[in-house]
DNA sequence: TATATTTAATCAGAATAATCTATTTGGTAA
DNA sequence: TTACCAAATAGATTATTCTGATTAAATATA
């Protein structure tokens, strides 16, 4: 058995097909075909099902695509071992981010970090979280961004900011006259949100659950984009709640109808999340640190009040 | 890199010599020396310093081990992932045993279990409690049977059996007189205890402790095995107290000294443990049937309070 | 039904890599 | 110095892995 062989064997797993794992690898088709029968010779066993169309994975090989993923994960780590002891940071990783953080802070850190970390090979991709959770633990994500806690045992957190809600009041709601918002004045049926997905979403819903008791999950709409949303708000179609990074980019003109809580105002946590098995853990520590370090300087810190994602 | 070659660096490593160590990997002394060149080439970094006679780990290189240990303990497991599909019970297994557990239970389960099992290369070690701990981390030992609980980490416990004590009073002792013994009777400076380091003791000590608050640490006398307690206590130096397995063994001349506990009696858990990486589980659930199997018979359930031996 | 098309297996030869034997080098100890 | 030991090196041999061409089988298309 060798680890070649192994990668040949998730190459298929995830293919379902020799021929494109083949390419995927960078061999060609027969050597990947004569490598899997070696295995299978040797293992004495069936990985895959041939007969099926698209193959498929025999219930062993199943067992033995999971034992693989783990040889293959703990020998890619021994290149990260060595370079963590050269102080060297780079090679590729894969980062994924939720889509309510990902155009704010994106461009706040990605120049930033890109130019300390030249080295690294930064691939980015807007998920949510569910998504993410599934990525991270297959291994196909080596980190995310995203609202925490989320309680996934294999999964670790560490926390980045605090961020908190503010209010979109347009002119002749209800709330207008208010000086500042209280978590007590929010009436979920009264909110626009985010559709459903959107962690961001959960978090509300959960606040004006946790607050006002209210078990009503009929919304009046649901956009994609905040910025959607404060139009739709401007329409007088109700109010709605932001994350403060994003009520920077509201227009100016609209600027007066933004809210604030009192403190200790509502608000998320966003962390950097990735898996138990700390593999790369150089770039996860250089990624913390620019983070950290761009938003100490755009979230004046306040008394805040965390508000958990609804995860199941 | 290849498994072999991690499996070489692992070979020097224990054995700080390429020459032995290619005689325990069955190849030449040039062939490991290539091999390990070849890798230290590729991570760009020296394992080992070969000024030092014996040859030594540069700090990279023991984390390197640590990381090819881990590597090469996954990939072995593969054949455990097919064995278990097909019901294969086999294979090199190293069993350690506690100095107190060794003889009494070892003859009860041995032979039904090699008879069970033909197939399971049994090796068993003697070993106390603190190395079984050790060579179970490092891999060395598959399993091992020990008091418990532990309380490492890194290590399950399954309980096989509880073992009550059993008080051995001579003549003219002050408890001779006793029909039943209770845990208040006992005095840590009239027990008759096995040399330091056998968990046993530990058990006991813990046991006085708990009950009488006694602190006194001197011993009047300790010894290596419980016939030479016996004999002891029959000179009249003390009592003593015995694993009830180890009652069995007893002359039937002295068995009137024989004093069992008032229910519930104190009594050591003794467990199967091994690693929590789970290498050849259908072994150890083979033992823990075979095991559990005699000791139904040989272990008359009574109502037992469990003594936990001090572990640092 | 016949004919492409797709996909994996097979085979022979080339390229690559691992291993062996024999020898050299570089330290240590006598 | 010489003798001795352990690791490195050189060259030959053997194993292995890979490729390119081809075949076989299954599926889709005309």
């Amino acid at each position: 058995m060798t680890i070649t062989q192994l990668k040949y064997v998730l190459a298929v797993a995830e293919h379902q097909n020799f021929t494109k794992a083949a390419e995927k690898t960078f061999v060609t088709q027969p050597t990947l075909s004569m490598q899997i029968q070696k295995l299978e010779d040797e293992l004495e066993i069936q990985i895959f099902d041939r007969t099926k169309k698209p193959i498929e994975l025999t219930s062993v090989g199943e067992k033995i695509v999971e034992q693989a993923r783990n040889i293959v994960n703990e020998s890619e780590r021994m290149q990260d071992v060595v370079d963590q002891e050269k102080g060297f940071i780079g090679g590729a990783f894969k980062l994924g981010i939720i889509p309510t953080i990902m155009p704010t802070l994106l461009p706040m850190f990605l120049k930033s970090f890109a130019n300390r970390y030249p080295k690294v090979n930064l691939k980015i991709e807007e998920l949510n979280t569910d998504e993410i959770i599934v990525k991270i633990n297959e291994g196909y994500l080596d980190a995310a961004i995203a609202a925490t806690p989320l309680g996934q045992d294999k999964i670790k957190e560490r926390p980045l900011y605090y961020e908190p809600f503010v209010g979109y009041i347009p002119e002749n709601h209800r709330l207008a006259l208010k000086d500042k918002l209280e978590v007590g004045d929010l009436d979920i049926d009264d909110i626009l949100l985010l559709e459903d997905g959107h962690c961001f979403r959960d978090g509300i819903i959960n606040l004006c659950k946790a607050t006002k008791n209210v078990t009503s999950e009929k919304f009046q709409l649901e956009s994609g984009s905040f910025e959607t949303l404060v139009k739709l708000a401007n329409e007088g179609l109700g109010m709605t709640l932001l994350p403060y990074l994003h009520t920077l980019d509201v227009d100016s003109a609209f600027k007066k109808n933004l809210k604030y809580f009192k403190e200790p105002s509502p608000a998320r946590e966003v962390s950097l999340i990735y898996s138990k098995s700390e593999l790369k853990m150089q770039i996860i520590n250089a990624l913390h640190d620019s983070i950290s370090g761009v938003i100490r300087g755009a979230i004046a810190f306040q008394d805040v009040k965390i508000i958990s994602p609804t995860k199941k």
